[in-house]
DNA sequence: ATTGATTTAATCGTGCGCGATGTAAATATA
DNA sequence: TATATTTACATCGCGCACGATTAAATCAAT
């Protein structure tokens, strides 16, 4: 093989890693959410409502850096499995108010059980727990920066 | 709003900045991809083929961490584009062996360019180099064993 | 040589992501 | 007040991801 231009082998590349970690992330949470009966995004879209409340679609996409042609077909199904309400606003009939219902809420202790046992998964691995929160505190620095980039 | 549940806020979870720094990443090359006309997981593809050269599907996918099920319609994308070509192999029928064609080899001195000019907007942020080559490390230590764990 | 298991791609269905565009409401401006 | 601009969400189309399944080729073990 030819040895030339090195600054595209993939070991070499940040975009590589954090698009394979990402997935396989996922994947560990897949059989733990399937519990839930919902999917990573969703479950995700339900963390933020279980932290801060009902909020416009809107903050969900700040938070979650996501736009309503993703959001609001997701909400849409976590309508459907009656975990939320989507009710357009009476002040600003341009937005619309998504809050939890009584099923969403009660959702939240199962999914408190999760965190744990994934954290557990890394156990006798050889990644500790400093590495790990600092890795963290790069990532959402990161995280900063790429937002800034556009 | 409840003060319960901590271990449930998006900030104390591992899993939600890597999947937002993976799609943010993506986005920022987004641009430059489109000159080349691909996308980004099909740049992937092709970073695998310039540094290894032709290989079976299944080579492709150990490395991306990818299956059939995604890459079969996303190599015959990158076939229409005249930039591969797929061809079963004689010895195994059940393996595709995928190689690039003239304009598919030719397309990595445009490529080329990319890594630089990734890196060149990273300049005057918040993230040394130093940093950046740490995170790196961990990100794939953590690809390992998120490899490792199903 | 035959049977059974494994391997490699392909196919199918569902759910994201996201660029581009549309629509209606709200707000700013003239 | 009329008009222009902005905002919030929705819609559409395309390309992934991925679980589940299928089909064909190969391998293993009799």
């Amino acid at each position: 093989m030819k040895e030339e231009a090195p600054e595209l082998y993939l070991e070499n590349q940040l975009c590589f890693p954090l698009y394979a970690a990402s997935r396989l992330t996922t994947k560990i949470y897949a059989p733990y959410l399937e519990e839930l009966g919902i999917t990573y995004p969703q479950y995700l879209v339900m963390l933020t409502l279980w932290q801060h409340g009902h909020q416009h679609v809107k903050e969900i996409g700040e938070r979650l850096y996501l736009e309503s042609n993703t959001l609001t077909p997701l909400l849409k199904r976590l309508e459907q499995k009656k975990l939320i309400r989507r009710v357009r606003s009476k002040t600003d009939e341009r937005s619309v108010m998504i809050s939890l219902t009584r099923a969403g809420d009660a959702l939240k202790d199962e999914a408190k059980e999760i965190p744990g046992r994934i954290v557990e998964s890394f156990n006798d691995s050889s990644i500790n727990e400093q590495e790990l929160s600092r890795f963290q505190r790069t990532l959402f620095k990161l995280l900063v920066i790429l937002n800034k980039e556009d």
